[in-house]
Parts: structure tokens; C-alpha cells; sequence
DNA sequence: CTGAAAGCGCTTACAG
DNA sequence: CTGAAAGCGCTTACAG
């Protein structure tokens, strides 16, 4: 009876499963199959859901979803873990994915690794220990280990953009085809000294991408010309790294970036040496960027289709997450698109 | 002793505290103390402490993070609501909050509102259901209801760039001031003709900085030249917009765009004015953007120093979250600087 | 058709 | 110095 008087009605007590059932005299049990939508399927009155679920609205109780993870093991939460959230590649496929996973009831966290080993490794680490359902990894160097470890418990995992862990689900695009592309789109065009500026990075989509070219040029007998800038360096750093590049090769007549934010930081050099020698240099990047719309003359770019890429992701994630049986092994290939521009005209 | 036989040492069980109890045949509140670092304040020995520490380093134990948080109320966890995660602004914001609620020992999730007011709360309502700690919040019009209802339950917020709910921790820039700067820098070099492409918005960002131009065309006896596009609109409508306005505006001799997105909008359009009329318009950006220094004449804007917001957002967040009693109502603003470049000069 | 009990993996008084 | 017990808020067999 003093029932009545100990029910902590505090301030900010927040509303249990608990005091539903107290309320309404019934079981939490009875209580927590109604709100799951199992009422049907436990066979509980209509009457009793009805007026369940009317108290549970009038009151605004959610339900505690930490205390439902613990229960039930699932978080409804993924992990992304880009390179740089900041990046014109990375930052629309994380608005993107964070939307598509809403739709599907998921939350989102997600972490930069910069490209460091260490930081990947730690994010990853950490992640694990938040018990979250399905892991989306664009993965740098080093994390192949724990990601092995990873497949090995069954975790769902998607990776993207690289994949330096075959035998895992990945979504990418056609890195090598594309660049033999933007070759052949410079080739058709007149340009024959074609020099390549790329990472000295050994992910994969780098890879492919300075294999397409290497074989392109070894296709029409042209000798490659080629700079590896160095990832860490300073923006000016590899800016300078460009421009001697540039120098040297006096005798290029188009160049292709191997990543938008290289071409970005050539297009300042481009422009000094442009004034400089009069004569134009044709410009192909991978990967668009706002800026070469606007800058002139305008640059041709390979599109990836991050929409699509984002789709294949959380579509292949949420698979595997509902049937963790399933093979974790699916390999998508997107093909990307090459957006002509002003930069690529003779 | 069957004990040995049941204990269940499955293919992937994952460990718990409580197995490691059993094992070291120890109480489970033990091993959470120590692992914890609370063993001298209890007084165990450090013989118990150290063996324990290397047992559970030895099998790779890990706290399971959902269930500590159930038991202590506290996640580890913020959520950060923001506009759009890809955003030129926005993004790079999310990076440095992320990094640095790493240094402090969060992790973050995030979700874009599109700057949709139903959006938004869908996004706080699921975020709060998640028990978070703290949350960043950069508000949309319509939220402010629930906003003032998480500050009464003594919920950590802190809100960014805009704040339409005083009385609750704020951090932004000086949004006036740095808009009448530009003007000044226009009206020094010159420039009488100025006119103001802002979006029909109510935030108080926007207001700010429209209350910043009309104060200081006031101030000259100028009458102000202002068009107000809408948000929702798609990019290509909003070049129409801002094409009309120039085109009816002939007079203009500058131009200050509110935001640096409606500047590359109107970057394109301004090129085909120009080349047509083949005079010269003055610009000025709020916000910096990557195209900006790439593009001809380049952009001269008003840089919002988005490092060290973010480190007063973060600051301000967790300093709220140790202390839940203190007061929720810091308002800072920092100064914004004028990044000269070329279109700005005479 | 509904409820009592055990359990998810931790922490926190409390007792000794 | 250390352990047993209760509890965080839920779900899931199980019993009736």
C-alpha cells in the first residue's frame, strides 16, 4: 500500500518496462511482447495491446535500448570507418550511407583513420568493444589482421573503396578499366606523352589504377612517366614534388591524377607553369570534386558512382547482418564514368 | 567437477568478467575493480591486481561496453547532428570533433538533417533513446522544443554555428561584425554597388550576417541590394535566382554571398555575366571552400576558424558531462578573419 | 492467453 | 583486504 507513496515518481526518473507493468498490473513480459509488435503471436487480446500500446504513447515511454542490446545481443548500430570524413569521397558516401542505414533502423558511428595504421587498428578495437552489428571499412594498411580475425567471428563486414583482404564481402570500382579509359579518351584526342601523378601507396585502388595506365602506355609502346608523392607529406610538399615532376618532363602533353585532392593540389603549379611556357597541358583526375567544374579550364574526371557504391555497401552489410550464415565473400564492381570537361580538349 | 566439462568454452563465447572470476577464483567485483583501476583505493594487493591484469591481458578480455553502460548510465558515447556530414563546413568539423572526442574518450555518432525539421527530431529523438552522453547539436528551425526539454533534464548540449534557444551552451562566430568587415573591405577598396545573396532562412547565422550588411549599408547611406534564395531549392534553380538578380542588378559593382555554397552556385553564372559584360564584379564568400584558391580571380572569404570551434564545442560538451550541475548557458564567439584573394581588388 | 524466473555483463553499496 | 547480493532495463524460454 505504501506502494503507492515509494514509486519513485522523481524528477528525471526515467519510464522502465517496469512501471508499464506495475501501471497496468500485468507482466513486464507481457509488456514487452506488445511493444515488439509480438502480441499477435503471443496471442494477447486485442484489448490489452490496444491498451498497452495508448498508455505507452500517452506517457512517452521508448523503450531503454542499451538494456535491449545486452538482452538480445544486436546494438542496431554499425561502425564506418573512412580514411577522412572531411573528404569529397568519403564525406557523400557517409551521408549517404547514415541515410540508407536509417532507413533500414540503424544508427551510425564512425571514425577517420587518416590513413595510419595504428589509428585504424585503435578505431577498429574500439568499435568491437561497442558491440556493434556489421562494420563498414575502407581499410588502410595493417588492419588485415583484425579484419581476418574479424570474418573469422562471424562479424559482419563490408569493405570499400580498397581491399587488401580478399575472401571478404568488398564494393569498389573499376579502378584499372577506368584509368585505361581515361587514357584512351586523352589517345583518341591527340595527346601522346601522358604522365601519370599518384600516391606512393600500395591500397589497391591505387594499384589498379597505375596498373591500368602502365598497361595502356605499354599497349601504344609509349614509356611511362610517372611521380609517387608521398601520402604524408604536407600539401606543399607534394605541390613541390608536382611542379619538378612537371619541369622535368617538359615534354608531357597531358597528365592524369590518380586521386582528386593530387590534381587539386597540382592545379596551382599547373596554372604557374601554364602562364610560364604557353602551352596548355590536357588534365584527367580520378575522382570528381566540386572545384573542377569551376576552375578553367574545366577538368575532365572519372566519377565514381557513389550512390550506387554507397547502396551496394549497406545492402550487402544489412544481408549479412540478417543471415550471418551467408557467405561473406560477395565482390561488386562498380564501373565509373568518365565526366569530359574543357581540360581534356585539344 | 563437472564444472570443467560445462564450462562453456564454445567456438566464439565471448569472454566475461565473470569468467575470469571463476578462473582466477575470485569474486567478479573484484576483478571489476581492478580492471577499473580501483584496486589501491580498495586495497587489494598488488600480487591479486598484477595477476589479474595479466590474466585478463593474457586472454584478451575486454569489458562489454553495452553492459557497463547499462550498470554506470554512462555511454561513452555523443551524438553529433549536423546539416550535411559532406559539407565543405560541416565536415571537417565532424573530423575534429571526432578526433578529439577520441583524445577524451568518446566515440561519436552523427546524423545529417538535411535541415529538415522532422528529419532533426526523428534524428535526436533516436539518438536519446540511445542513452548518450552528450550530444552537439548545429539546430534546424523546429527544434527547439525538444532542445529546451533535454536542457531541463539536465541532458549535456551544446549547439553550434546557429542558436535559436538561448539560455543553452553556445558556440559560433561573429557572424555580424565579420559581415560588416567585409563590407568595409569592399567599401575601402572601392566598391559602393555592393549586393547580398543570402538564403531565405531564419537561423540566426544567416540573420546575423544579413543584419551585418544592412547595418553597414545604413551606415554609408547605401541602399542595400539583397535576393534571398531558398533553401530547398535545387542548385540549378538557385543559379537562376542569383542570375536574375545580377542581371537586374546591373548597377552592382560587388557581391557578398552569405554562404559559400550559393558562391559556387553563383560562381558560374558570375562567369557568364562577366564574359558578357566584360566588367569586373567584386567578390566576397562567408565560409572558405577548396575551389576558392583555385578558381579565377580567386575567392577572396570570410574564414570561420573551424579548429578552434571545435575544440570549444568539444570542451564545452565534456566539461558539461563532468559536471552536470554547472551552469548550461556559455555563449562563445569567435572571430572570423577575411582571407584576402583576388576578387576583391579593384 | 498471461506471468514468473533467469539471464545479458557489468557496477555499486554493503558486509565482514 | 575481499566477496555476495542486488540492480541497470530489457528479452526469452518455459510453465500453466
Amino acid at each position: 500500500m505504501d506502494l503507492g507513496i515509494s514509486t519513485d515518481k522523481m524528477v528525471n526518473k526515467r519510464l522502465s518496462i517496469n512501471d508499464i507493468a506495475k501501471k497496468l498490473e500485468i507482466a513486464k513480459s507481457t509488456v514487452s511482447a506488445i511493444i515488439n509488435g509480438k502480441g499477435d503471436e503471443r496471442r494477447i487480446s486485442k484489448e490489452l495491446q490496444l491498451k498497452v500500446l495508448a498508455y505507452v504513447e500517452e506517457v512517452g515511454f521508448h523503450p531503454h535500448h542499451l538494456a535491449k542490446s545486452l538482452a538480445t545481443g544486436r546494438s542496431s548500430s554499425i561502425g564506418l570507418v573512412v580514411e577522412d570524413i572531411s573528404d569529397s569521397f568519403f564525406g557523400p558516401i557517409a551521408l549517404m550511407i547514415e541515410t540508407l542505414a536509417k532507413s533500414y533502423g540503424y544508427r551510425v558511428m564512425y571514425s577517420s583513420t587518416l590513413g595510419d595504421t595504428n589509428t585504424a587498428n585503435e578505431i577498429i578495437e574500439i568499435f568491437r568493444r561497442s558491440q556493434l552489428d556489421g562494420y563498414i571499412i575502407a581499410p588502410t594498411k595493417g588492419i588485415e589482421k583484425v579484419v581476418t580475425e574479424m570474418i573469422g567471428e562471424g562479424i559482419p563486414v563490408v569493405l570499400f573503396d580498397r581491399d587488401p583482404v580478399k575472401g571478404v564481402n568488398f564494393v569498389g570500382t573499376n579502378n584499372k578499366s577506368a584509368t585505361i579509359e581515361a587514357c584512351t579518351h586523352l589517345y583518341e584526342r591527340g595527346f601522346r606523352k601522358i604522365g601519370f601523378v599518384t600516391l606512393a601507396s600500395t591500397q589497391s585502388q591505387m594499384h589498379d589504377r597505375l596498373s591500368g595506365y602502365q598497361e595502356a602506355m605499354a599497349d601504344w609502346g609509349i614509356a611511362p612517366n610517372i611521380v609517387y608523392i608521398p601520402f604524408q607529406e604536407s600539401k606543399k610538399e607534394k605541390k613541390k614534388h608536382i611542379e619538378r615532376f612537371l619541369e622535368n618532363k617538359n615534354e608531357l602533353d597531358a597528365v592524369i591524377f590518380a586521386t582528386n585532392y593530387l590534381c587539386i593540389a597540382g592545379l596551382e603549379v599547373i596554372n604557374n607553369l601554364y602562364n610560364r611556357r604557353g602551352s596548355r597541358l590536357a588534365i584527367v583526375s580520378f575522382d570528381d570534386h566540386e572545384a573542377f567544374a569551376l576552375v578553367s579550364p574545366t577538368i575532365t574526371a572519372i566519377q565514381q558512382p557513389l550512390e550506387e557504391l554507397s547502396k551496394h555497401i549497406i545492402e550487402l552489410l544489412i544481408q549479412q547482418i540478417k543471415s550471418p550464415t551467408g557467405k561473406q565473400s560477395h565482390h561488386v564492381e562498380l564501373p565509373s564514368v568518365i565526366k569530359q570537361r574543357e581540360s581534356s580538349q585539344k
